[in-house]
DNA sequence: ATCTCTTTGTTGACAGTGTCTACCATTGTT
DNA sequence: AACAATGGTAGACACTGTCAACAAAGAGAT
């Protein structure tokens, strides 16, 4: 009784069923009753490729994980100048191309399934590749222990990936909005936060060893 | 039947037991029912006070906000020596200490019927008092134009909340541990991001206008 | 060719959910 | 004493995820 093209691989048109239904009426109304209604089968037919609702939605997250490191790794590559700015950008972009894909990624609770290895490892590849650039950039540097170079790295990362998620974040939750913010600044306040990442960056590596100093005690 | 504490106002009960249940089992669990039975009542009982699910649920939401500001309000005014760090240890505070309440607040799809204009009010309200605070720090400076005063203490606003923000849920959403981060960083990062924010600000008003320049053009 | 096993689907149940409607008890107010 | 409002109950409905039993259809072995 299913279409034809459905028929070829159920498995996957569960998938393009489910992120359609999603894209209509978000992830909290999405039934497994819906996508195989959607795709003209019997109500437990995605049974028998998802055992539950949340592997088919761990799934989900998963491939939108993979096209995001992919988006990453393609945007970071292609630009030579900026290397870093170039990687911010590709962030921003993504997540303002994709908001459906990028709050199911960051916004959404992930289903217990979701703990599955291949998920994990696409979700913590877009902090490795920052991780890694910060990293050849530090242990570059004359004098550069290596193991010093490698924490300052992650610490960066964690800064860097802070307020681009942030700003990602706020900028969907539509609540910027009601800000009442004067004309003009919401257009630039993307521009202006990476400014200031890049401020932050060079201000703590000219101040190096003060900087040290005060992580240590605070 | 209920019991008598509970008889008395049965409204008020209704939240405590709400949030009682999200505690031990998330929001995706809530169900209304569930609450009924938590105060021994009829499972039509609730809806006496909330005419659904997600009135009772934008209430809660409510209140967080409410508690939320009330904290940021008393922590900034505690210290006098520098309010903007202490208004950021704050925020960092609460989000530390009330997982919960946070993650409702910014982690959860907001129900429609909570887009209830005190439940904005509160919402903004922390953004308010970091926008003002800038801002007088802006118009004090000799030759401040007002206008741009204004503009520069809310992009930085957006700035510091991003960064913040964004941190926060981070931590919150314990993907942390799967980055397999050097000793120590994870303890650090807290600090570093604070440290990165104050470095941007600073090196953004020594260079005051090659920095307006530099948002102009891009 | 037949017999069996696996794969993929269907159908029917079950408990649990939000919420509508109809009903009942109390308690002021007139 | 009559009455309407308030706050609670009980039952029904459509909907959900998921379990269990069944069916069709192909693959391999005999």
């Amino acid at each position: 009784m299913a279409i034809s093209i459905d028929n070829i691989d159920l498995k996957e048109a569960c998938l393009r069923a489910a992120r359609e239904f999603i894209a209509e009426k978000g992830v909290e109304a999405l039934s497994m009753r819906d996508v195989s209604r959607k795709l003209n089968v019997s109500h437990q037919a995605p049974y028998r490729h998802y055992p539950s609702r949340d592997h088919l939605l761990a799934e989900i997250i998963g491939r939108c994980f993979e096209d995001f490191a992919r988006f990453l790794d393609e945007q970071s590559k292609a630009s030579k100048t900026d290397s870093l700015r170039a990687m911010g950008e590709a962030y921003m972009l993504y997540a303002e191309r994709h908001p459906l894909e990028y709050r199911l990624m960051f916004g959404t609770p992930w289903p217990e399934p979701a703990n599955h290895p291949a998920l994990v490892k696409n979700a913590v590849h877009a902090f490795d590749v920052l991780r890694e650039y910060l990293f050849k950039k530090h242990a570059a540097q004359p004098n550069a222990k290596n193991s010093e170079a490698k924490k300052q790295a992650e610490l960066e990362a964690m800064f860097i990936w802070s307020a681009l998620h942030g700003l990602a974040t706020i900028e969907q939750s539509n609540v910027v909005k009601h800000l009442s913010l004067t004309r003009g600044v919401d257009r630039q306040t993307k521009d202006f936060v990476m400014n200031m990442i890049n401020h932050a960056l060079q201000s703590s590596h000219s101040a190096n060893n003060s900087d040290d100093h005060d992580n240590a005690h605070l």
